[in-house]
DNA sequence: GACGATTGGTTGATGCGACAACCATGACCC
DNA sequence: GGGTCATGGTTGTCGCATCAACCAATCGTC
């Protein structure tokens, strides 16, 4: 079988949305480390918590929100757990599970850290679009997300709480 | 300042978004690795050199082909020399650059990498969207590259050479 | 033709992510 | 009510990326 190589036009796709995909991850944690001393996972996994009834998740609920697998979330949580931004606790319904809760500073924490963070989104992503252009992405980037984690187990379905509080 | 918040159409974009950016080069290195035994920017690395006259580039010219930092592609460069798959060599006109060269074994490395990572981005990326959505997808990427890097130190214009080889 | 600034590149320390191996609890089933 | 399998999570090791510091060559300039 004879392979189909890329053809110009989707060449000339493929090639800045990598680059952007490279690129942007390093963008987001640079400005989040340099102004907030935190990783942009860290800062998801925080923000999550945030919204979360009671500040608390179960480690796979907060993995799924989180685009992480449970070893790296673990790994992350005992970094947080150390600097005291988060706690774990025992699940009462189910003892093979863990709660994560977000301490009270790592609530300042997150706040503290929100503003900046959405600025530097606004400015490298969401203003740098059109209207259109930005329906145009979440339309891409919703069928790209499909064949990228079919069963959704790293892609919970997010919904904003009643109260809102930190993006 | 107060922030402006995202509202919930741009939340709608920027999660699958993010998700995205997050969970594709993870895949893509994933069969990379397993398949061939290299990261995708190993990969591209060597794609680009295999494309370049004489399969030479300065470490700066690459760099900037394969959106990278300097440091990252020496060290990367270096690793790539170990295992024979590049070389080395004084740049004639100048003195302070380095040329890099694909060897003949980078060479069929490359050419023995490329099908399986082009059916991958096929399907994970370019088969999985419409013609339609292909298209904006690379015109919201050429606008955010232009944010992520304004003078073009880490996207220099590909130029797809005469005779096609490796994309 | 020397001095400072810029460009081109390398190196070493540190920290995060991926993967495999592992342990414990719960669910199923005969 | 003891196998078996699946679920939920943790740990350790290794590899790569990042950043700061550094060295060398070149350019500009007076």
């Amino acid at each position: 079988m004879t392979t189909r190589w890329l053809d110009d036009d989707e060449l000339a796709a493929w090639l800045p949305f990598i680059a952007v995909v490279e690129l942007l991850p390093g963008a987001l944690d640079a400005q989040l480390r340099r102004d907030s001393g935190l990783t942009h996972f860290e800062y998801l996994a925080l923000a999550m918590l945030s919204e979360a009834p009671g500040r608390t998740l179960r480690m796979t609920g907060l993995a799924a929100r989180t685009n992480a697998t449970l070893p790296r979330l673990s790994h992350v949580v005992s970094r947080l757990e150390k600097r005291g931004l988060v706690e774990r606790t025992a699940c009462p319904e189910d003892r093979r599970a863990t709660n994560v809760r977000l301490t009270d500073a790592g609530w300042d924490v997150v706040v503290d850290a929100a503003p900046g963070h959405v600025a530097t989104v606004r400015e490298l992503v969401v203003d740098a679009l059109t209207p259109a252009q930005l329906r145009a992405l979440r339309d891409a980037s919703t069928t790209l997300l499909e064949r990228l984690d079919p069963d959704g187990a790293m892609t919970a379905p997010y919904e904003r709480p009643a109260a809102p509080t930190v993006p």
